[in-house]
DNA sequence: ACCTGAACACCGTTCAAGT
DNA sequence: ACCTGAACACCGTTCAAGT
């Protein structure tokens, strides 16, 4: 990759970065004036929206992602679940734009066969709930994945903190195999 | 009404319909265009895509709140419930386009402060469980329209019948007051 | 009163022309 | 090799001019 390249590219990052912390959807235009490039130049760089807000969120996902693991060697899967989808919450909340992100390559996800990074860790905590008897057998990652859409649609609402925490934890009883 | 406005309000909705029967979002332009008249015409009687939408399936909306307190009289309430989410679901399956505008509705409502009809009949059921100590106190009528959002996004799975079903199920399990 | 359709202000995306 | 920015094909919405 060519120096000036690198540069653009860095500086698209810096400004999307900036720009998602104040509004949720900012357009590729905006982006692209405020980053002193091309619209071409941007699209070169990230092809599509949700490209540019994967890779400005991507450290944090690789965060996320890592999480999963060590929480599972820690807690017993159910309560590592309910940590883990906190994190998520948490997550969220902070990064505005990412929901949008999130809504539409799950979307794409289940529309097409490909893998979303954000599946992976959720997938892991379910089965290993699944093997140790505390999670229904018949739930997928997947459908987890699903049923905490709301979190994505909370923006807006006052009492978000407390809610995404109430519904989170009627999700997790609805999960548990013991009924 | 001039008989000539209510000549295009009903063509409009026809024409409408039959977009939504094909296509899940058609354009506010295509619909002018199919149903002959201009673009002021059709944004005289729908202002905005959603109200075109919602009064394309006001009759089976109309049916869906109906049906509520019906059920209520037959059932307990966590089974009524139960009863009216699967039609819900049922709904959401046939009508493509009326998954987004209930997206959008619902979003907007959390945003401002109006009402929307498909929330009327869930506190009604929500309410009566809550009474009779079947349903936990800390939920509302709200809160399970935002746990049943994955219905809007199951549109393109194969398995979309199954999968809703089971996920229903999960949603009523967290929603129970004896754990 | 009501309708028309050109016009406005956007959007994402592409691509010929430059460096 | 990479960048620029004009240009294209859209979109929702408005509004002066007609009937």
């Amino acid at each position: 990759m060519r120096t000036d390249a690198r540069e653009n590219r860095e500086r698209i990052l810096e400004v999307a970065r900036a720009a998602l912390g104040t509004e949720p959807a900012p357009t590729m235009a905006a982006v692209a004036r405020a980053a002193g490039v091309g619209q071409g130049t941007l699209y070169r760089h990230f092809p599509t929206w949700q490209d540019l807000v994967l890779e400005v969120h991507r450290a944090d996902i690789a965060d996320l992602v890592a999480a999963a693991p060590r929480l599972l060697e820690q807690l017993p899967p159910i309560a590592a679940l309910a940590e883990w989808l906190g994190r998520l919450a948490d997550y969220g909340r902070l990064k505005k734009g990412l929901s949008d992100a999130m809504h539409t390559a799950m979307r794409d996800r289940l529309a097409g066969e490909g893998g979303h990074p954000v599946t992976e860790p959720i997938d892991l905590l379910v089965n290993a709930g699944r093997a140790d008897g505390s999670i229904r057998p018949d739930v997928s990652g997947e459908d987890v994945f699903l049923l905490v859409g709301f979190l994505w649609r909370l923006d807006l609402t006052p009492d978000r903190d407390e809610r995404s925490a109430r519904l989170l934890r009627i999700v997790l009883d609805g999960l548990r195999a013991d009924r």
